[in-house]
DNA sequence: AAGCAGATTAGAATTATTCTAATGTTATTG
DNA sequence: CAATAACATTAGAATAATTCTAATCTGCTT
């Protein structure tokens, strides 16, 4: 499947297996497979349930529950940025950057937006000397 | 159950009644029960589940849809903001007014942060003369 | 008071996700 | 380069949150 399968990954797999061990993960066969649709075109919001499909369509050969170990565990190890829009909607995204989202609703898509763009200013204090692990911000827009 | 109950609304019922009324919503029992549980007392962030076990606790007759079914009403109706943090956690927030909120990640709390406290400056237009319908700011803390 | 639209209900169904425990794969070690 | 241990994958069951269904009930209008 590796070297002949139907579709080649986009990215080297020697890169893409040096990125996997490089945060303590084995570079197994489904992750390879699915790191290269995450990462190997262009940024994405993609959700478990697309990803799975994207895989099987692809002939990847791959459970559900796989998919999400490794979006966890991706999100875990800081190469994915988990967000959540509604109970039902939750995307990975392969940005890790700080930046935000424009979100629409009609077509349930996201966009990024840099963080250039969104400027917060006069933010209080966590509280208790407690830290900021992070902060989102989503603009909806009705289209 | 309403003028002998246990717990007596906080709020005066005629006007609870009349504030339903108003946004074309009949004032029935479990609505003015629920609506007196969340508006009675204060700005609250409330799950379902919370408010079901609040409901039931306080001797109110009422079934977990129909919470569910008041809850989306109300916030249809712009009585309530539905907040979702993560998957597993959305609130109901009875401050309709614009802000935002600090999420406390243990405890799994909201807090309100004033609109003043939080700028956005730069910020993008909304692609395609779409609208703005709303924009939310979620400052996580890990405490 | 009657009738109807809207509201409530219990329980089943659905959806997204996680768990379980058996099997398979990768990396290490000698 | 075989044995092994640790980690990963899998199918299917289990769980959790929410929504649906269809029968019953209640508040409002006449």
């Amino acid at each position: 499947m590796s070297s002949s399968g139907n579709k080649k990954p986009v990215f080297n797999e020697a890169a893409l297996a040096d990125q996997l061990r490089s945060v303590g993960l084995r570079p197994t066969q489904q992750r390879m497979a699915l790191a290269d649709l995450l990462f190997g075109r262009g940024n994405r919001h993609i959700t478990a349930e697309a990803l799975y499909s994207d895989a099987l369509a692809t002939g990847v050969n791959v459970s559900l529950a796989t998919v999400y170990n490794a979006l966890h565990t991706f999100t875990a190890k800081g190469l994915l940025r988990e967000i959540t829009i509604d109970s039902t909607r939750s995307y990975f995204d392969t940005n890790i950057d700080e930046h935000h989202h424009f979100y629409f609703e009609k077509s349930g898509r996201l966009e990024d937006i840099d963080r250039a763009h969104v400027k917060l200013t006069r933010l209080p204090e966590a509280p208790d000397g407690l830290s900021v692990s992070r902060i989102d911000v989503v603009i909806r827009v009705d289209g």
